[in-house]
DNA sequence: ATTTGGTATCTTGCAATGCATAGTATTTTG
DNA sequence: CAAAATACTATGCATTGCAAGATACCAAAT
């Protein structure tokens, strides 16, 4: 799979998961590498870069299988941004897709 | 609009764009341009990379209108490569939208 | 004749972002 | 102890789009 499509849309995919609900880092991975390859390297900064711009925040709790789980909740700044991007990249793809549809799908 | 969501997409455009005809680099920015901002120091580098790798061939042609036009056509390889990008694109956007649906539209 | 402007190509270096890899550290369970 | 769950950090690399500018050709306006 091409690796640059990937590109500024992990963020979104992070975003949406936690408007759904609240979640920790580990299990994000683990939810959005049904769908898409990605590493704890890639994810935990992306967090700290969300918080850092206030789009989510944390907070900790005991778990019964390790260690403590952080907690990500959508700021309302983030939720706001997760509806705006999400529409950015909907518009997208519907651009991107006209212009491979040309006019010939038979094939 | 993100910039970011553009990576690894304008390669298939192009790509794209050429299967359907042989188009020289200014037409291809103009045509892009209708749907997504591109600019001429990003489509020929990506064309000269394009012909390094054999995915296009080109040809010259002079024109009425100015200097002589580079015209690009794909070569067998670029038009597998081509249906192969395009598919991964497509499965690549499934994916995405299924993350970002949550609340199943219907499933 | 010179300037301007549109058509057309190409180069260079920079910025942004994700990735791979490789660690450190904690807690719970077996 | 070891393994699994969980969190975090660091570094350097690859890819790719972009801005900016150089070059060239042609036609119309000055």
């Amino acid at each position: 799979m091409n690796a640059q499509f990937k590109k500024g849309i992990l963020e979104l995919c992070v975003l949406a998961l936690l408007k759904e609900k609240d979640r920790y880092g580990y299990d994000l991975v683990n939810e959005i590498s049904k769908s898409i390859e990605i590493s704890e390297g890639t994810i935990y900064p992306l967090l700290r870069r969300l918080k850092n711009v206030g789009y989510v925040k944390t907070y900790l709790q005991e778990s019964q299988e390790g260690a403590p789980r952080k907690y990500y909740k959508l700021t309302l700044k983030g939720q706001e941004i997760t509806d705006e991007l999400k529409q950015d990249w909907l518009e997208f793809v519907k651009k991107v897709n006209s212009l491979l549809g040309g006019e010939s799908i038979n094939e």
